[in-house]
Parts: structure tokens; sequence; C-alpha cells
DNA sequence: TGTACATCAGTGAACGCGCGTTCACTGATGTAC
DNA sequence: TGTACATCAGTGAACGCGCGTTCACTGATGTAC
């Protein structure tokens, strides 16, 4: 028992009816989407009445934010748990695994990941308390990145555009935020290295690889091999 | 007049109207998202009663149909216009001239970009005439990269992983499709740069780069640059 | 250990709203002779 | 050129539905003495 698990019966109740809601939630967004997520379907399919669902969430969108904090923790805590996995002097390895761990979760959980990766829910504003959990898998890849770099084993790409001041402002920033001591060049191409990356995991999730692409599995991870390489390392082609 | 413009009145007006009702519920996609569309609403702004959409549109799907068409259309279109823009050999320069132009479309009708490339409309299944208009922008891409083969100033990634052969297959079929000549490893790495282009322009539509990047045009001019630089072309650092 | 009061979970009814779609209709426009 | 009929656009009412949220309430659980 921790020292701040719930004691009383109530308390215990709660938090597993809390989560009894959100996993409810969970699998409605999975059939429909999160447009489609009501609270009175919740509530119906959990067996209360729809105005129960009140004492423990104030509104919709403070359900929909406990559902998006907890995608974005658990594609980081995916992220993570990949990352640990590796022996830290593998960058290479690391950086794959990281990035297959990140595809993995997302085309197990294609809604949740909409939820948070895909076009925002209209008429819905983020709260900041998302910030945090959302920054946890761009942590993960700006530390494999500062740990190569540290290593030497990444380099700026070659032949890269010269990096200009204002992008050079913003570089400073993130490499103190989460990639120290690499050089802008690389935190700027790391920085597309991410987006990218999850560029790729949207177009396969959305349907635009359909009748383009069959072998997903080796598209993914050749054309993160090639992220890797822009960035001066390169991946052993084991599996 | 050409041939086949309407002739009576009576099809002026409908065509008209067809316009309108698009250009309406376009709006209202700009202000509340796909979900949101409502026929009803859209009646409502036009001054007609609901059900005489159902005249010009025979469901909600067919007009989501439509505005989907439209907007693939669009954005083919301005990439097709920014390539005819440039001498043919400046593969560099075509390559720029359509990634921003694809980009600047995007961030002009935001809402129209996240109804083609972002999450899927829930309960909404894109019939097959989308399909023709979604590849307009892939097509204008790929013929830069098979132009560049041809020329020689395009190559095949150096440090890139060999390609496996269920990929080859897909290449293959691209390669008669789109990029004529193109050999497998550049046909994959272009097919990754088009998702890698289309995945930061998501990641900054989204929202992603809320507090990560300010200079947005001049991270997406580096990292396009920086796609073209993986393809082997070198682009010069003029705007 | 027992009692009195405070806190909280869940109920059931209601408010006010908007939606997609159908249908029988009226009146205007187009077409064939 | 004029008439008879067919086609089509738009109307207004209705169907059946689901939604988020509020509110006064009952009864169970927790707390202070």
């Amino acid at each position: 028992m921790s020292a701040n698990a719930p004691r009383t019966a109530r308390e215990r109740a709660r938090a597993e009816l809390t989560r009894e809601i959100k996993d409810q939630a969970r699998r409605q967004l999975a059939e429909q989407g999160a447009p489609a997520l009501s609270l009175r379907a919740v509530a119906r399919e959990l067996g209360m009445v729809s105005s129960a669902i009140y004492r423990y969430f104030p509104s919709r969108d403070d359900l929909l934010t406990a559902l998006i904090t907890d995608a974005y923790d658990a594609v980081g805590g995916a992220a993570e748990e990949a990352d640990a996995g590796c022996r830290r002097d593998d960058v290479a390895g690391r950086w794959m695994a990281v990035c297959r761990a990140i595809r993995r979760w997302a085309v197990e959980h294609p809604h949740e990941y909409a939820l948070v990766y895909g076009s925002p829910v209209p008429g819905y504003r983020a709260p900041e308390e998302t910030i945090g959990p959302a920054s946890r898998p761009a942590a993960v890849l700006g530390a494999i990145v500062a740990d190569g770099w540290k290593a030497g084993v990444l380099a700026a790409p070659a032949n890269a555009p010269a990096v200009r001041a204002s992008l050079a402002r913003d570089a400073k920033r993130l490499r103190e935020l989460v990639m120290p001591g690499v050089p802008n060049a690389l935190v700027v191409a790391a920085l597309a290295a991410w987006a990218q990356l999850f560029g790729m995991i949207s177009f396969e999730l959305f349907g635009h690889f359909v009748g383009v692409i069959d072998d997903r599995d080796a598209f993914f991870d050749h054309s993160v091999a090639s992220l890797a390489a822009g960035l001066g390392v390169t991946v052993t082609p084991s599996r």
C-alpha cells in the first residue's frame, strides 16, 4: 500500500469508478471517434444515470482532457519503456526501438492516437495540464539525440542548409530544455525527424497508404532508419 | 461559353446554388470543423428550408464527399501551379516551390486541410471518386523526382538501408504509376519524404509546434530543403 | 462504543437544443407537338 | 406561336432521435465528540 493510496471505501470506490468511466469512454472513442464521445452513452453503458457522471467529471471537456492526458502518458510511457530496454550506448538501437514502440502504440490505439495527434477536436481547447504529458515522447527522442551527440555517434547532417538566426533562437531554447550540448543544426534536424516520424504514423493510420504501400512494417523500419541516417547514425540492418 | 456550360436558366441556377451550398459548408467547416458540419445550418444560412438541400446533395455524406474532392483538387491545383511556374530543369526549385505551395494552402485553409489530411471523420467512408483528386499532390512530387532522376541530379540516399523484397514490390507499382525509371531506393525515399512533408504541416497546424518552434516559415524551409538533400539534390539557400 | 451531523454518490425528471431525413404539396420552368 | 404535360425547386410540417447540463431529492458512508 503506497502512502497516497485511497483509504476509505468511498475513496476507493471513487478511484475505481473514475477509471471505469475513462475505460468506457476510451472504448467509445475506439468505436466512433472523439467528436461522437458522449457522456450519456458512457453513463448508459455503465448502468448509471447520465447525471451521475458529473460527480466524477465536471463536464465533457474535462473527461476529454483526462483521456488526452492518459493517451500522452501511454505513448510516452511506451517510448520510455522501449528506450529503457536498450543499452545506453546503442544509440541506433534506442532510436529504432523508440520509434517502433510509438508506432506500435499508435496502431494498437488508433483513436487515442487520433485524439492527440490528429485534427483538433472542434470547440475543445486543451488546458495547460496536457503540456507535460504531451512532451514525454519528444523528451525521449531528445535524450537519445543528446546522448548520441555526447558519444560522438551523431552529427549534424552534412549537406544541410545553414540555420538562420530566428531558428537558432528556437534551437537554443530546445537545447536547454531537452538536448543539452547539441548544436543548432542537429537540434533542428532532430525536430524535423520528430515531426516526420509522427507524419508517417499519421499517414498510415489516416488511410493515405491504402493502395500505395502494402508492407507498412517494412516501410516504417526503412524510413525510420533513414531518419536516423539523416542524423548521422547508421542503423545496422537487423530486425 | 464552353460546350458543357449550363444552358437553361434552371441548369444555371442549379450550378450556382450547388456552389453556394459548398461555399457555405466550407465556411462552417472553417468555423467549427467537419464533425459539426450540419445540413440544417447550411440551409439556414442560405435562407432555405433544410429539406431543400436534398435537391442538391442526397445526404450529408455526399456534401462531405464534394468538399473533400474540392479540397484535394485545391491543394493539388496549388501544387501543380507552383510546379508550372518553375523552369523544368530546376529540380531543387520545383521541389521547394511545390512544398511551399502545399504548406501555404494548408495554412490558409486549415480546416479543409484537416478534412483531408487529419483524422478521418467518424462514420464517414470515403468513396472511390476521391482517389483521383487525392493523388494529385503526390503526383506532382513524383514527377519532380522522376525528372530529377532522369536529369541525373537526384540519387538514392547514400547510407540508406537496403530495400527489402516486399517493399520493392510496392516501389515497382509506384514507379510504374508516377515515377517512371526511378530505382527502388529512391522511390521509397521519395515516399517517405512525401509523408514527412505532410507530417510537418500537420504538426504545425494541429498545434504541436506551440511553444516549440516560433519561426515556422524558417523551420519549414529548412526542413524541406533537408528532405531534398536526403534525395540527393542540394537547395541553394536563396529565398 | 454510540450518537448526531456533515459529506458525498447516485436518482429521476426536466430544460432547451439541434440534428438528418421523409413526405405531400405548390408553383415555376422546360419540352413536345 | 400557343397549348398540354412533364419535370423540377423549394415549402412546411413532422418523425424520432440524442445530446449536455441542472436541480431537488434520497440514502449511504464518514467524522467528531
